[in-house]
DNA sequence: CTTGACATAGAACATTTGTTCACATATAAT
DNA sequence: ATTATATGTGAACAAATGTTCTATGTCAAG
């Protein structure tokens, strides 16, 4: 995203307020909302700006017409609003008796579902799977939901970690502590109603971290 | 592809209108322009006419707001089917002691957030609210989440609810049954492991219904 | 110091633009 | 026939919104 050194500060802000104005109204502001927000008390200083923005070709205006401007720019206004997502490969279930499924390279033929964008962050290998049974409530989560994973092998202290239990043949989703007195992992679960539970580190195997839930009721 | 079954031919000609409008202009039009075009002579009757397709779900409109329309693309560029995705109004915070907010104010300054369009489907007014507090936990739902809520102050049997509990002024989310027989309203935590309560439907006031939850870790 | 381009404030003004209301017209249901 | 609903006209109105003008302050160049 190019920084335009021919614009001083304050004309850069009005173009952003513009865009993200339009981004969530569908609709260009008005001077006066757009000097609310870049702190410019006059509408006649917004317009001289704004005429400022054309000369340098940054966006267009229809005289005597309320809110009628137009950016130029290469960030085009979408109308649908549906720009903020991320496709996501779904690529199985969690079960409580099941490992993981590994996360293919074959993303071609994965069917994918859109996550908002918040959920997945900058976060690299991420896929969903859909909850099976009711094993994971302790995590807050239900049989059905979406939870989105971050596929990693190892965990820094408190991160919500997908557990595979050599002992109990179980998956499960936990905050994981690592207990430095007694040389054994805590798993915390989300729901602090219920307790933690203790096992040897040789005992647990990490398959993912859990980076969101989506339930549909 | 058919186009929609539910609008007349001329809520059809007006939301054409509109959306080459913007095409062109980058802005939306006034009623008068969209009365020129369309063949209306009445700023009236094209203000009806965007409020019908309001309410059928086809844009938005900003009360006040000279040009304050937006089109909502439910379209047909999507051939995957699972790319779609929904804007809904976050309106604030619902935590325990709060009565929710009422979705009715200016949509203006409301911050949109998306949603995969199956959380919604098909539900009329919809709106997301930030969970507060730890309190809702017997609904699988924590401190931080983000809830959808659909606005209706009625139920049917086995809806999960936001109900405000007079004696406890306090706001809980339990899937709602009527019991004939006690004449008692059940109310069932989505978490199995923790008990139903049982209150009187005068005592208890329902505040909406709860069709999705994102929880992002 | 003076000048002039630039940026801003504030107010008065004019235009654009949505709202309201009183009143037609057609069509379907009662 | 009568009523109800959807749609339309037209005019008056009020609110939103861009324009214009005067005045102020800054800052670099002459």
């Amino acid at each position: 995203m190019s920084d335009h050194p021919r614009l001083t500060e304050r004309q850069r802000q009005i173009l952003e307020t513009i865009r993200e104005f339009c981004d969530e109204t569908g609709y260009p502001p008005t001077l006066r909302q757009i000097g609310e927000v870049v702190g410019i008390s006059s509408t006649s200083v917004v317009s001289y700006n704004l005429d400022v923005l054309q000369r340098k070709g940054f966006l267009m205006r229809d005289p005597d017409v309320s809110r009628g401007l137009k950016l130029i720019d290469e960030t085009l206004d979408d109308q649908g609003g549906s720009e903020n997502v991320t496709m996501v490969p779904l690529l199985g279930f969690i079960a409580a008796g099941e490992p993981l499924p590994i996360p293919d390279a074959d993303y071609e033929n994965q069917e994918l579902v859109p996550v908002p964008e918040e959920l997945v962050g900058d976060a690299n290998q991420v896929y969903a799977l859909r909850v099976r049974g009711i094993s994971m409530i302790d995590a807050l989560i239900n049989d059905g939901d979406l939870v989105l994973m971050q596929y990693q092998q190892n965990a820094e202290n408190g991160d919500m970690v997908a557990a595979w239990l050599n002992d109990e043949k179980a998956t499960t989703l936990k905050q994981i502590f690592w207990d430095k007195g007694t040389n054994l992992v805590r798993l915390q679960p989300a729901n602090p109603n219920m307790a933690p539970i203790y096992v040897h580190p040789a005992n647990l195997q990490i398959q993912g971290r859990l980076i969101g839930v989506i339930r549909r009721i």
